[in-house]
DNA sequence: GAGTATATTGACGTTTACGTAAACGTCAAT
DNA sequence: ATTGACGTTTACGTAAACGTCAATATACTC
């Protein structure tokens, strides 16, 4: 496990173009070191984008990426009134995710209905090629 | 429950503009049957509609929706290879779904931690606030 | 020290998913 | 006969999320 990482090793890792981490970065959810002009990802760095590819894959736009991500540094810190908007934010993230359940249960559960359909459907189209071919009617 | 719909129906229900549904339309999400010009939805066009709105709740593009919407129609018709395409692409939206299933799980556990970290936190401020009035050293 | 690889910052282009406005049709009610 | 609610098409606008150059800088290497 290495301590930091270029732009393009991550962007390797992660499947992604370098143009992306730095869009990502002009859009405030990174921020990494620098070395001159150069930019260095510490190991949270690479985490927060991980994060971040994970928000993405579930949908959301960067700006909520970029709310849920702010919400890992300000978890224990600030005063009240920032705590309790975090916890009202964590609140809509978890209906959210809640909704996200269970559309994928539905989802999941017709798509079973679909491929069973589907596959009956090519049994009996091979099934009826399978005897076709033995009873001798080939046709060429 | 109606047989059939018009568009500022559907769009007060779902919560969406006429405009898109006759965007969708235009993607050939849909195809409503008409009376001169305007649009008649039946309760088949109904379903799709939801169906549609549940992939994009899922973060899915409209195109791919589309080809999932494809599914369900051609699901025991048409002839092999188009059954056996429909399969294919049937296990890669399940195991889309199931990778979301996947960071639906671990998002929710982490903001699981950081809910608990916040309200820790203002536990410990309001029984600060409690203390320093019952003690008596009252600002105002 | 010239070449190659990797980095940077702009600037402009592109795709997706609609919003918005214009200009017009239709039907029921006043 | 006109007003208002609803519908239509056509066209242009826009925000998000990058891709794609171009010009430039830095670092390694032979």
């Amino acid at each position: 496990m290495q301590e930091t990482y270029t732009i393009s090793e991550l962007g390797k890792e992660f499947g992604i173009s370098t143009r992306a981490i730095r869009f990502y970065e002009d859009k405030q959810l990174l921020c990494p070191a620098r070395n001159g002009q150069r930019r260095i990802y510490s190991r949270a760095d690479r985490t927060r984008l991980k994060l971040l590819l994970r928000g993405k894959r579930l949908g959301w736009p960067l700006e909520e990426i970029k709310s849920v991500l702010d919400m890992y540094e300000s978890g224990d810190q600030g005063e009240l009134l920032q705590l309790e908007y975090t916890c009202r934010k964590i609140e809509e993230s978890r209906q959210q995710l809640q909704q996200q359940q269970q559309d994928i249960a539905a989802a999941l559960a017709d798509l079973r209905q679909i491929q069973d359909r589907c596959e009956t459907r090519i049994d009996r189209i091979t099934d009826a090629e399978f005897k076709g071919k033995t009873a001798g009617s080939c046709s060429s």
